[in-house]
DNA sequence: TGCATAATAGGACGCTCGTTCTATTTTCTG
DNA sequence: CAGAAAATAGAACGAGCGTCCTATTATGCA
């Protein structure tokens, strides 16, 4: 009982942080649900038992690769954006970075977005972790657009889950028409939407 | 050779059908990738063999439930909006007749949405089609648009690929906030949205 | 009412899946 | 360097999958 947690276990946390990388790339290519132990293991040169002895099941694993993704998107988008100044600049920053990581997986797939439609209606702890995630997101943006407002930066009746509920369509829209219909200029379109949309709910000047 | 078609055998038919719409019932909640022959015998107290024997194969299936959700799509949404005036109305009634449907499915499932991230990288016959039907429904709204701007009732300016494309947004954020994170007040959001979309494209009057 | 034919059932196939068990190898440390 | 502990491999399991093959049952027309 000296110490809680032994030492750090090197060579075993290496390679499980290797298999959480891929098991990251493959789920954002096939869907959470299509992570699969076998193929995992193929990519990574080792046996199933190998893969799977680091995590005590296949649902641990998917709820580790959600953890891995919504780290990186916290990193990505969140904690770059809440240094800019309150109000519209950090609002508007959040949009920003939102869409520019959405652009680059387009060529890899969102998990927040797939696995909306893969754990919609499929009860279990994933689906708890990822709606956590997804809700969590939401309320940052509900209170930067709340701050946006206080800061008079944009008109005082304006509804703030409104507002991300268009929001959260321009990157839905996005991510459908760029990574589905394979149609070009959908980046571009989302920044034109939301430019009307920030411009049809903002203060005079700003 | 007096009749290409003979026939037209009356229970296979009927077993077919009732199959079918089974299949799409199931196709709905769980995903097209979810369809699985066992579980859709069980549901029809049928044998495995008894089912698979009235399509060539899965896919052939997946796609019979394709084509019957898009018939039932465009009995309900476009061709009673083509009856309206061309023009505003028309495109009006076409997105409140999608949101109608959509709103309906909240409960079931929308197979071109949860489609467009199944098969968002996944090639084959069953994406093609998948594609070709949403590109055709897209299409749809692109000619309203631009009559509705013929007619003088957008702005001569209005982009109508943008305008589709923020409709389109706001019924994927409907999809998704009613169905994933279920927080109530989407539909009228959804509403909400397109007329502030609508009115900042609107000739002044209409 | 018979009889060809369509419709369905039943079982078996090869495959992949997650998981478990046991052995073997590798890693780290006293 | 030895020995404990961790990491990995290998094989097997039961289950579910789509599909095929062969019977058996039901249908509809002469």
């Amino acid at each position: 009982m000296t110490e809680t947690i032994q030492r750090p276990l090197r060579k075993g946390e290496q390679t499980r942080a290797a298999i959480l990388g891929a098991a990251l790339e493959m789920a954002s290519r096939e869907g959470l649900e299509g992570l699969t132990i076998g193929v995992l293991a193929d990519r990574m040169d080792m046996s199933k038992s190998g893969v799977f002895a680091h995590f005590g099941s296949r649902e641990d694993l998917q709820i580790d690769v959600l953890r891995l993704y919504n780290h990186q998107f916290e990193q990505d988008v969140f904690y770059p954006s809440i240094r800019e100044p309150r109000g519209l600049p950090r609002l508007q920053s959040l949009f920003r970075r939102w869409v520019d990581r959405v652009s680059l997986e387009i060529a890899s797939g969102c998990i927040y977005i797939s696995g909306a439609v893969e754990y919609d209606d499929r009860p279990g702890p994933i689906r708890d972790h990822l709606v956590d995630m997804v809700d969590s997101w939401q309320r940052a943006l509900h209170r930067a657009a709340q701050q946006a407002i206080d800061e008079h930066h944009l008109k005082s009746n304006t509804d703030p889950k409104q507002l991300v509920f268009e929001m959260y369509g321009l990157v839905l829209a996005l991510h459908h028409d760029a990574r589905f219909i394979r149609s070009p200029g959908s980046v571009t379109r989302a920044h034109a939407g939301f430019e009307r949309l920030i411009a049809s709910v903002q203060t005079a000047k700003s």
